[in-house]
DNA sequence: CAAATTCTGAGGTACGCCCCTCAAAATGTA
DNA sequence: TACATTTTGAGGGGCGTACCTCAGAATTTG
């Protein structure tokens, strides 16, 4: 039988009421016996029942993802699989939501973060820049009790264990080589397009595609990133030029979130399939693209599992425990037509 | 606040103890009474509430593995997983072991199979062979109350729903496509290496990875598979005679789950990497290979992977639960030097 | 109609922990 | 030494469910 509180009482020599203050970080017990319940815990293997533990809080674990307010299709990916995790978590105890913030006001947003109280959140997941307002309002939020963790974007805050995010220079990376390695021997040019260059992870892609690029093959030639955003027509636009400014085009990178546009564009502008197309996200548009061979692979990250990851990480803060390390290591997935 | 069983209780105009037994399954209810009692659970919204059942059981949820006695480095892989699972589950109430099957001699394997009880088992993830002793035995253990999923091998029965496996065909065919795509416009002979062609592993591979070469390339042209038997001396003879008699030999396929013995020896026997190379299943040696360049590609599933959603699975089928299903499909991963 | 059978209700205990109160003991301070 | 203060112990109630017993009610059977 797995010891329990009492068991661990016993083998302390003290109360059941000291054993609850030690484990639950209660003031009002001397170092020395926090020091005797601790030696205990090690030698007779205690492991607290956490089954127990969250039946008896009286209440169900609650966290929110506070995102930006405007987003791309990854970012309603994102949030599908919250509602979905919220509908499955609660016959475990645990409701997530979702926060809405202002992210091109970060006064505003910093003042959404400050009205979040302990007495209904237990942690938040964060996707915001990491300004000072809102990392001031992080580190508040952190005096109230609330657990934080960065989530898809890192405000690199001291104490931010768990990071929950994309690693988009590796990203770019991959999206390098197989565009390096489907490209073979073939020289030309590669048009790269995303929203906006503004943005941290258009900026680390980029880094890394062309890290891999120009080390690796010499035969390929990038050219300047092509700004979209978001716009329809002037994708076309843009693109069109580009086509017709660089006849040695053959490699497309759509680097941004929302390949739907460029893909559809692109689709107009081309006749033939021959020139290597590669995207970000896995989308009902992307997937759709890679089984017509209009994109030959897209670089993806799971929603799902940032979401699940996200939580696990914010209820193993409020339990002082570790997570599977293996399991939370979110991985820079490549689809092809045969592995979707 | 959510409904409790004793709100519910109120609403259907029964006791807790009629409650209880709908709710459980237990005999001796009336189909009038069980038919109030459900059109109340959907009236009020009600859900069990897993943890306070989970705790109430007296006793952890204690799941196995039946896994055959000899494998190979990926079944290593997979058995490091589970204990790793079982470390991490404890706090949750779960246990899971491994149960060895001798896999040659269904016979036995299905006596071992029979032995286990519902005394101190509520599921089993089965990997073995559809054989008619087999299938038997998992059917009587279903009747004593075991619950059983199918795991990586698929048996067929009826009733497998939440098959956790890996999709080999589908694998083979994603092996098929990188490789002709980086091999580009090169022509030549691709070499396919594996243990044994007699397992059904291997034959859905080749059968992926040959339809979507012959269908797209033909410039390349796919060697009769060679059998290594997982031997080095004899890997290394039969690799050097078919380098020797095929001189355009562009292409290796390393097949089998075991990939480090023909890694070592095609390091050995070529001493360029300019041959496209593409393995399945991560391990040290692969991963070191894909590192040094040794290997462009490899193909993978991941076994923590496996391993966690066969237990969410089995959970599930317990508590008349059904599971996220995005989150329980195990994917096709690509991986190369960017991405692992 | 009575007897046998089936169904239901009432009540209890248990799981392991959280959180609370109050008094007693130990320690520190004047 | 007397007092204030801090630390500890003892005990209880609660979370929502599982599982048990036993008596009484409802229903079926002869």
């Amino acid at each position: 039988m797995r010891p329990t509180t009492k068991d661990l009482a016993k083998a302390a020599g003290v109360s059941l009421a000291t054993v609850d203050r030690v484990l639950n970080g209660r003031s009002g017990v001397r170092e020395k016996t926090v020091k005797a319940v601790n030696a205990a815990i090690l030698r007779i293997g205690f492991e607290r029942n956490q089954v127990a533990a969250t039946l008896a809080r009286q209440r169900a674990y609650r966290f929110a993802f506070a995102l930006p307010r405007f987003g791309d299709e990854f970012l309603d990916e994102i949030i599908d699989r919250i509602r979905e995790f919220d509908r499955a978590g609660r016959a475990e105890m645990v409701e997530v939501d979702v926060i809405r913030l202002d992210d091109h006001d970060p006064h505003r947003a910093a003042r959404t973060l400050s009205r979040l109280s302990a007495e209904d959140l237990d942690g938040v997941a964060i996707m915001a820049p990491g300004t000072p307002q809102i990392r001031d309002a992080i580190l508040r939020m952190r005096e109230r009790g609330i657990r934080t963790i960065p989530f898809i974007a890192n405000q690199q805050l001291h104490g931010d264990e768990g990071f929950v995010g994309i690693y988009n220079r590796g990203a770019g990376a991959t999206a390098g080589r197989l565009m390096g390695r489907f490209l073979g021997r073939l020289s030309g040019s590669i048009a790269v397009l995303t929203e906006t260059t503004q943005s941290r992870d258009s900026l680390e892609r980029r880094l890394g595609f062309d890290g891999v690029i120009n080390r690796d093959y010499s035969n390929l030639k990038i050219l300047p990133t092509l700004e979209t955003h978001g716009d329809p027509g002037r994708t076309q636009h843009i693109l069109r030029n580009a086509l017709h400014a660089h006849r040695d085009i053959v490699g497309l990178y759509f680097m941004g979130a929302e390949a739907r546009v460029p893909i559809e564009v692109s689709r107009v502008l081309t006749a033939t399939n021959d020139r290597v197309a590669i995207a970000h996200e896995r989308t009902p548009s992307t997937e759709h693209a890679l089984k017509t061979g209009e994109l030959d692979a897209v670089i993806h990250q799971d929603p799902g599992h940032l979401v699940r990851s996200a939580v696990r990480i914010l209820r193993a803060k409020c339990e002082n425990r570790t997570t599977l390390a293996s399991q939370e290591r979110i991985r820079t997935e490549i689809l092809i037509a045969e592995n979707i």
